[in-house]
DNA sequence: CCCTCACCTTGACCTGGATCAAGTCTGGGG
DNA sequence: CCCCAGACTTGATCCAGGTCAAGGTGAGGG
């Protein structure tokens, strides 16, 4: 895990961000950007390694520019529950009052921009617009948890692998999906974490995923390429209407 | 559900508000409640009565002044998971965009206090603290949701309304649960909704509470009040430590 | 005071998903 | 090209919690 701040790369690294756009810098205009850069530092996170541990101080927030990440609350016993899979342009460390509500590891290589809190408050002072696009932020996310509450609490594993494999629809870029027939990509977590993510075990997910294969819902090619042979149906599923 | 607004008592509503000290509006000096009043009108909720529609226009954020309010999403045939319970100071309205997330009724009559969305823009242009206050409180709220999820996806039944009852403890005043080596308070609401908050059944609630009462853990006096006779191994459970 | 209705509890049984236990595939290294 | 380890799939069985079906209970109304 590398953290790098020398000022030859400073004033440009954010306008180059394939975060600028999406993420909370969008906020910041463009001649503000060296600005932006000086509060924050550019980290290198290796697969599987660590970065947020939860109940720790919460000193930082993310920007996810590169690779992705995945969130997780444990218990005692190790019973794992992933609340959420981070990836470009994504903003970490919301859930957080003074320590870290969650922990966070890299899923493959994922580069991270870090922003102290202290650097987030001079920049909010300063740029009264990126308070309000916290909120906005933090508001999206709590109407997601919302859903997530429901797939938990409420639905089956057939429901809820439905669901999940229409999140990673919409997570492709909007042409990809608007009344395509079918849609392809490929799913960068193993089976243990999609397990966790839906409150699941590693079998369930295996097995649901070979129902709708021998039911010509999906397509599996390898272990993570899969193609949505029937969208509207996976679709229907997910909201519980078959 | 009944509105007001009428002048004479907008000058003081806000002082002698029960959410004064702890809801969002403690993020506005005294000398300015005029303004806040202004901008809000309180609003009487009978029992049982659903003042938010989950997926309609999101217009206004609310503050629960008196009573509670029970908060939900639902699937298509019926199926209920219940988010949130709100009460005195809580704020409402951040999980939605366009749109609310989930849908609001009251739990018993409740009094809440109405803020159009273009009334907090008001307020938030005039006071910078609001903005940064609204964040925080949607950081808290997103802390308290990874719990949630984890309880929902990783906790069996007994974990869960081990949870659910320290969570209680936790809402009363806070000299009620130092280090008392028992615990009483009243459950608001009937078991049907602990069991759409809990993502169980009615069944399974009633029996496990009786199981915690036959070990001598809790004792239940009518339907409604509780005393955490062993607040210690409650909370064991509540964490999976037994 | 008793009726009644809504809510809760309890019991018997069932089942979706967990657990336990083999296989099987795949990709990277020798 | 083959071997090996890690990840996935599949099958057999189990069980926590759901479902179905009676009873209890208690607050409000006649």
């Amino acid at each position: 895990m590398t953290s790098s701040r020398n000022p030859e790369e400073i004033h440009d690294r954010c306008s180059h961000c394939i975060g600028r756009k999406h993420s909370i810098c969008s906020a910041i205009e463009d001649c503000d950007l060296a600005i932006l850069a000086s509060e924050s530092s550019r980290m290198t996170v290796p697969d599987g390694r660590s970065f947020i541990e939860e109940g720790s101080p919460a000193h930082d927030f993310f920007v996810v520019t590169d690779g992705r990440v995945k969130l997780f609350t444990l218990l005692p016993d190790g019973r794992r529950q992933i609340t959420g899979f981070a990836e470009g342009g994504d903003f970490l460390g919301l859930a957080a009052s003074t320590s870290y509500a969650f922990g966070a590891e890299a899923l493959g290589t994922a580069v991270l921009c870090r922003f102290p809190h202290a650097s987030m408050q001079r920049l909010t002072d300063r740029f009264p617009n990126l308070e309000h696009r916290l909120r906005q932020e933090a508001s999206r996310e709590l109407s997601l948890m919302q859903a997530r509450l429901t797939l938990l609490g409420r639905k089956t594993a057939r429901e809820r692998l439905a669901t999940f494999l229409m999140e990673r629809i919409h997570l492709l870029a909007p042409p990809c999906h608007a009344n395509a027939s079918q849609v392809e990509f490929d799913l960068p977590m193993p089976r243990t974490d999609i397990a966790d993510y839906l409150g699941l075990t590693i079998e369930t997910v295996s097995r649901v995923l070979s129902a709708f294969k021998r039911e010509g819902l999906i397509n599996i090619r390898g272990i993570t390429h899969i193609t949505i042979m029937q969208p509207e149906r996976i679709s229907a599923i997910a909201e519980g209407l078959e």
